[in-house]
DNA sequence: TTCCGACAGTGGGGTCGCAAT
DNA sequence: ATTGCGACCCCACTATCGGAA
């Protein structure tokens, strides 16, 4: 049999839930953070390859013995390459280091510390037949049967019925979020569309403008990105990250005029702002309030995934604590929406 | 005509490796 | 030894354009 083909990953569009009268239409599926992979089973052997067709097989030593568990087939899956951390929940930052590392002996290490665990969710190839233009549903039924579960990899399940239960499961687990997939859908290899639409829990803070970043290109001469604070105990401004996407040029225009007469000579933040950022920054008095929409917050505190939705001119700066971010809004009443989760 | 998909280009938090300082 | 930078990872988002609806 020949040799497999070089497949790329089919990739979900942010959206939301479909509405209930199509729910029968769709699976749910838990949205794992950790980085993509394609395995390529071939001859018994097992080969790994990134998102962006980058050979990362090295990396993961611990996924060999996958290359077992597929009934002898040559086969290609799609899936999600996750770290979890001591609360038993994905980890990106677990995972950042593994990702880039080839080196065989702090591969070892990484693998000892924190070993990765492959969750497969497609199946795109089997022996000389390209599956992809299966529907999602036959493909899944392909999938749970041509795979042995093992320690490290796994076919987490597939939901029916209606995807706001997982939605609020995957809250209530700590999870991004959830990938809703169209039942009746081929995979579209290198594709984004709609019959992969990823539905996550976001969550929204208030910020302080502490300063900004000129921007480049077709931004030069304007606001690249936000330099946000808020306040801790002791009244000292601490910096939580930069927001850099989210504007309008309207919005971005209108922020450089409200921003421009609060320009100061110093840094308003309480602690140093890391000298990367602080280098080329323009410093305004902490006067205005905005609001910010995140992933989650990273270890050392910072916003992961930051995306301005605007200035609040109702709130005040001394309101804007820190201790908002970490504790006072449990995951699910963190200020969502209904807009981010549900379909108009 | 309007709408949608794909793309380019801006921005973020990270890690690692390497060249310049 | 430190710093800066690009290559990779994760990503959100706006502006634009051409083709589909």
């Amino acid at each position: 049999m020949g040799r497999l083909p070089t497949y790329h990953p089919m990739l979900a569009q942010l959206g939301t839930l479909p509405p209930p009268a199509q729910h029968h239409l769709w699976s749910a599926e838990m949205k794992w953070d950790g980085v993509r992979g394609l395995a390529y089973v071939e001859a018994g052997a097992l080969r790994l390859m990134s998102r962006n067709s980058k050979d990362v097989t090295l990396a993961y030593p611990e996924l060999y013995p996958m290359a077992g568990a597929v009934g002898g087939r040559d086969v290609v899956l799609d899936g999600e390459i996750v770290a979890f951390d001591d609360a038993g929940r994905p980890s990106f930052g677990a995972l950042a280091p593994r990702m880039h590392q080839r080196s065989p002996a702090k591969v070892a290490e990484l693998v000892k510390a924190v070993p990765v665990t492959y969750m497969i969710f497609d199946v795109l190839h089997v022996d000389d037949r390209s599956v992809v233009r299966l529907p999602y549903d036959e493909r899944r039924e392909l999938l749970e049967r041509l795979v042995t579960p093992g320690f490290r990899w796994q076919t987490p399940v597939s939901f029916r019925g209606d995807p706001r239960a997982a939605l609020d499961a995957s809250r209530a687990l700590g999870l991004e979020g959830v990938v809703v997939k169209r039942r009746d859908s081929h995979y579209r290899p290198g594709r984004r569309g709609p019959e992969w639409t990823k539905v996550k829990n976001f969550s929204h803070i208030e910020v302080v403008i502490g300063g900004w970043k000129p921007g480049a290109g077709r931004r030069g001469g304007r606001i690249g990105s936000l330099l946000l604070g808020a306040y801790d105990q002791g009244g000292r401004l601490l910096y939580v990250g930069h927001v850099g996407t989210g504007f309008t040029d309207a919005m971005l225009e209108a922020l450089h005029q409200e921003l421009a007469p609060l320009e100061r000579p110093g840094s308003p933040f309480g602690v140093p702002v890391p000298r990367e950022y602080a280098r080329d920054a323009r410093w305004v008095e902490p006067r205005l309030v905005g609001e910010v929409r995140y992933a989650e917050l990273t270890g050392d505190g910072r916003l992961r995934h930051p995306s301005w939705r605007g200035l609040r001119p109702d709130r005040e700066p001394a309101e804007v604590r820190i201790g908002d971010l970490f504790s006072g809004h449990p995951a699910g009443r963190s200020g969502r929406s209904p807009g981010d989760t549900v379909a108009g």
